[in-house]
RNA sequence: GCCACCAUGGCUUAGCGGUAUAGCACCUCAUUGGUAAUGAGGAGGUCGCGAGUUCAAUUCUCGCUGGUGGCUCCA
């Protein structure tokens, strides 16, 4: 007998060589929702068989651990089907992600989107006949012969396992993968699953190797969530700021201007104009101080930055100066050599500016500084000019022109510590007033086992602490993230997901300590001598572009009263109350407020349907009753209303939500029915 | 950049080897209507661009441009 301990903490006696999955039944019922067993503490089949007392727990489907166990078994699937519809197909890896599962097969070309449809058929089918999922284990020489016809299993037997070791397979009916496991006990678990997307993949990460066939798709443990979970799905695609961002009118990409390039229409332009001013408020506010730069600067400037030739490739190429073009088509030069003095950054010309720091820089050294001038604080809404890779380009979100929130402060080293402290505040006090609190913190530190940081350690250790104290005064999640700093410094990196759970890095708070050397900036300090102070660069939104995309998508394109494109639409009811319509908007114009007013001959319930697509805070309906008693009728944004008020009260409410930047509009008590 | 898919008036979309639907938006007229579509009429497209096949291409083929999903990269 073995003593099992339970999760209530009752301990019950089994005979030996009982399996956890018959332990998981008896704790849980015949009808249990589980998928695996946690055998002390780590996880198990079910077939687990049992000969020494522990504890055993049942993994619901519906926990973390649960869905992840169920993903990977769903990827067997997947294989299985596809192997068995394209016997010609090999697979590669499968594992379960954060939103579902994916497997990359090999030699499954021309697979297209059209095809999902009869893989998940031949899923279904494979699920409904129950097959046991079954673990053997297996030596290396019955492994070398199992797969010895897929030689992306065989690297991954000849790298991952040691010499002379075995491992295990899992088999399904006629099928087996190689794998550790664990995974549910029975493909009928597998039932509601859907394949979602087809995509490619290199064979292990790297592009000079084999071009893979990736298949995603995502299972769930009921029906009911599968529609629940395809239901989500479509919800978030309803918030995609790129369907948002067309529908409510805030921006536009043209083919003839270029990709990843974004217009700013009237109503996107106004949300931003929103934002940077309340930034610029809390720059003034900090003892920053704004600058303006021009868009592009000698390539010089970028040699000394060392941007120039080294990071050629998300560069715009250089803009060769007149005189030198016409003296190389003298000499006649050949496009190709062109080329290749450009790569060899052996050209005189202009660069579009890929940063912002070199021009900053330039003011700080514009006057001898002394230890009084620190920290001095420069800030610019810098736009800059990366060329993205053209299947990157997104939206708003990876672009090719952006202008960054930018802003690099000069420092002494005694001031770092302060200094990132204060940028994190900053970052804080505009998420907040957002409402934006769905984002992770990463603190790149230097790999210690690695030369190409520049900087004394001493001053590492020290600009490391300053990042980890500053992300831990935050009230979110951060991690450490030994090798992810840049050579130059640590940073602190804010990063949040789009609707469609990719993940992007807004803000990013970086120490430098290699800038100031290259362009040998100075300052006096109260000894007398001259010191090298310390750059921060900290842009806390990124970019204006990829914040406001992620902004669109936080608001579903609702956004609250202080920022709405458009605040109020006026709506008349009939000709009658024309007039007072224009008087209201006049008064709410000159309140500053903006205001659009719909006079036409649509009937109101029609001027309403037109209106709400573009999201406006309030829309204020005016009748007869509104003209004869100088009020407004009010209808919020989810179909609330509250009529009869005071224009002169509404308006001052109105403006009192405004200034205060209040994240809900508030005019309009919810009314509950 | 790589792989797959996609591209029809402002938007959503039907369709096909013989130059093309429909809805909304837009314009005109009638209607003066209380909180998610009043009615009638009208205008608007060289079917992303360029080649090729064909008697004929929006429809087939190739190239380009742009988009979508991934991969890769990101000072």
């Amino acid at each position: 007998m073995i003593s099992v301990t339970l999760p209530d903490g009752t301990v019950n006696e089994y005979a030996a060589g009982i399996t956890a999955g018959e332990i998981v039944m008896d704790i849980e019922g015949r009808k249990h929702d589980c998928v695996a067993a946690s055998v002390d503490g780590i996880h198990k089949d079910f077939s687990t068989i049992l000969d020494s007392d522990c504890s055993v727990e049942g993994i619901s489907g519906f926990t973390d651990d649960g869905i992840h166990i169920l993903r990977h078994s769903a990827a067997h699937l997947l294989a299985q089907a596809i192997t068995s519809l394209y016997p010609d197909a090999k697979p590669t890896i499968g594992p379960a992600i954060d939103r579902g599962f994916y497997y990359d097969f090999a030699d499954l070309p021309d697979f297209s989107e059209s095809d999902l449809k009869s893989v998940q058929k031949k899923m279904h089918e494979i699920a409904r006949r129950n097959h046991t999922v079954e673990r053997v284990e297996c030596s290396e020489s019955e492994l070398s012969e199992m797969f010895s016809s897929n030689p992306y299993k065989m690297e991954i037997i000849n790298d991952k396992l040691e010499d002379g070791a075995g491992s295990t397979i899992y088999r399904q009916g006629d099928w087996y993968d190689l794998c550790l496991g664990p995974h549910v006990h029975s493909t009928a678990k597998l039932m509601h699953v859907r394949l979602t997307s087809v995509s490619s993949a290199f064979w292990r990460g790297d592009q000079n190797r084999e071009q893979l066939t990736r298949i995603y798709g995502i299972v769930e443990p009921t029906k009911e969530s599968l529609k629940a979970t395809m239901s989500a799905i479509e919800e978030a695609k309803k918030r995609d700021h790129r369907k948002l961002g067309k529908d409510l009118q805030l921006f536009h990409v043209d083919e003839d201007v270029g990709q990843g390039l974004i217009l700013w229409t009237p109503r996107g332009a106004t949300v931003r104009t929103c934002l940077q001013n309340f930034i610029s408020e809390h720059l003034t506010r900090q003892g920053y101080h704004q600058v303006y730069t021009p868009h592009i600067g000698k390539l010089d400037l970028y040699r000394t930055s060392g941007h120039f030739p080294y990071y050629q490739d998300s560069q715009y190429p250089p803009l060769v100066e007149k005189d030198m073009m016409a003296k190389l088509a003298n000499e006649g030069c050949s496009c190709g050599e062109l080329s290749n003095m450009m790569a060899a950054g052996d050209i005189e010309g202009y660069m579009l500016k890929p940063m912002n720091c070199p021009h900053h820089i330039k003011i700080y050294s514009s006057q001898a500084r002394s230890y009084r001038d620190l920290p001095l604080r420069l800030a610019e809404f810098g736009t800059v000019y990366r060329w993205e890779q053209s299947g990157e380009i997104s939206g708003m979100t990876r672009v090719r022109g952006f202008t960054q929130d930018d802003a690099h402060l000069f420092v002494t080293e005694d001031q770092i510590a302060e200094e990132v402290l204060g940028c994190i505040e900053l970052v804080q006090v505009i998420f907040k007033a957002l409402g934006m609190t769905d984002y992770r913190v990463r603190v790149g530190l230097r790999d210690p086992d690695s030369t190409k940081y520049v900087g004394a350690s001493e001053k590492w250790d020290k600009a490391e602490e300053a990042c980890r104290k500053a992300a831990s005064s935050l009230d979110v999640n951060w991690s450490e993230e030994p090798g992810e700093a840049a050579f130059y410094g640590p940073k602190i990196d804010f990063v949040v997901k789009d609707v469609i759970g990719r993940e992007w890095q807004l803000g990013t708070v970086q120490v430098d300590y290699n800038l100031p050397e290259r362009f040998d900036l100075k300052y006096k300090g109260s000894d007398g001598e001259l010191h090298r102070p310390v750059m921060i660069h900290r842009a806390p939104f990124g970019s204006m572009e990829r914040f406001c995309g992620v902004l669109i998508e936080h608001f579903a394109g609702k956004f609250p009263t202080w920022l709405a494109p458009t605040q109020i639409h006026v709506l008349t009811i009939s000709e009658k109350q024309v007039e007072y319509g224009r008087k209201v908007t006049a008064k709410m114009k000159e309140a500053g407020i903006r205001v659009e007013l719909d006079d036409g001959d649509d009937t109101i319930g029609k001027k309403i349907r037109m209106r709400r697509k573009f999201q406006p805070a309030y829309m204020l309906i005016l009748g007869d009753d509104e003209v004869e008693n100088n009020s407004v009728s009010i209808r919020a944004r989810n179909g609330d209303q509250r009529a009869g008020v005071d224009f002169d009260t509404f308006l001052s409410e109105l403006v009192e939500e405004i200034e205060s930047k209040s994240a809900t509009p508030s005019l309009v008590p919810p009314q509950n029915e």
